[in-house]
DNA sequence: AATGCAATGTTATAACATTGCATTTGTGCC
DNA sequence: GGCACAAATGCAATGTTATAACATTGCATT
């Protein structure tokens, strides 16, 4: 017998990042780890969802497809997506986003808009090697890959 | 009839901060506000705490001097103190610092350790201006004094 | 069948933060 | 002093975010 569990793909229209889920998954296999269909939902999520979702907005979408979920479900999901690298959470705002680079050997920025809450991400090799060679002098060191920024967004900025 | 409420500074023996203190009062009342006792004792207490404290263990303290202290009676102490440049927020932590510096035209760098969530206050000009050519370029624009940063402090990084 | 193990399910609770409204306190004015 | 007004505080309830603790499932290995 088939599965016939209503999937999440097929509540919504498109399924543009059909492509962006298998490179996901792949990229978990060749590390060890499993993209399950939990994890590779809320990924998805994340991926519809580009200035970034809060935990429980995630659950209550979660729970259209499985009823049963717990915020357990939704955090284990993140803390393996952000562990893979997949996902980003930004601190200041509970928010969780999909990352949109290939890997981290360089740091990213997100800059958190104070007005919209949009986030975007960004990656600048400058300003990173800047920091970091700060970061050494004072004897600390660049440990993660994401750096959270305050910053109007191009679109706050021309309004105001 | 004089005041005899038995402040927090009598608690605890020290009291090198009471001129930090009083600048901070006059700084407050510059700008037409006021750094009520409560208010005040907070911000000892974020001195007091070079690493940060979290709003309930503050509370907590604060419960010692003030038993009908409620979470209100922090956040809003805090959210004050923020308002007023004197007190920062951890976003990751969920962590409250005190400001160590006199003003923010040059926004600071939050290093917060991730090995023992120790937190130091940065200023860097280099970086700094770097970071805001970048945004700019981007079309986006720095808006707050606080940039945060997982970087592991020189007694983790000397560790391991 | 028994064991091991990763993932998930389930329930409860911890930890963090805000809202709404009543009361008190401070401040300028008469 | 007495009054009006705004700012600050007290207080209870609630909202929001995250984790603890324990049970169960499913599949692979012995
Ligand atoms: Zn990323
Ligand atoms: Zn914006
Ligand atoms: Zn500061
Ligand atoms: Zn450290």
């Amino acid at each position: 017998m088939t599965a016939s569990i209503p999937d999440i793909q097929s509540v919504q229209p498109c399924g543009a990042n059909t492509e962006a889920l298998d490179r996901a998954e792949a990229s978990c296999r060749a590390r060890g780890a499993s993209l399950t269909a939990i994890r590779r939902e809320v990924l998805e999520l994340l991926y519809r969802s580009p200035t970034g979702v809060k935990a429980y907005d995630l659950l209550a979408r979660i729970k259209e497809a499985r009823p049963g979920a717990s915020p357990p479900t939704v955090y284990r999901a993140l803390d393996f997506l952000i562990e893979q690298g997949l996902a980003h959470k930004i601190g200041r705002m509970n928010l969780f986003v999909a990352c949109r680079h290939a890997s981290h050997q360089i740091p990213s920025l997100f800059l958190v808009c104070p007005k919209c809450s949009g986030v975007t991400e960004l990656q600048e090799q400058s300003v990173m090697s800047a920091l970091s060679t700060s970061l050494a002098e004072a004897g600390h060191r660049l440990e993660s890959p994401e750096v959270e920024i305050s910053a109007l967004c191009p679109k706050c900025v021309s309004v105001q």
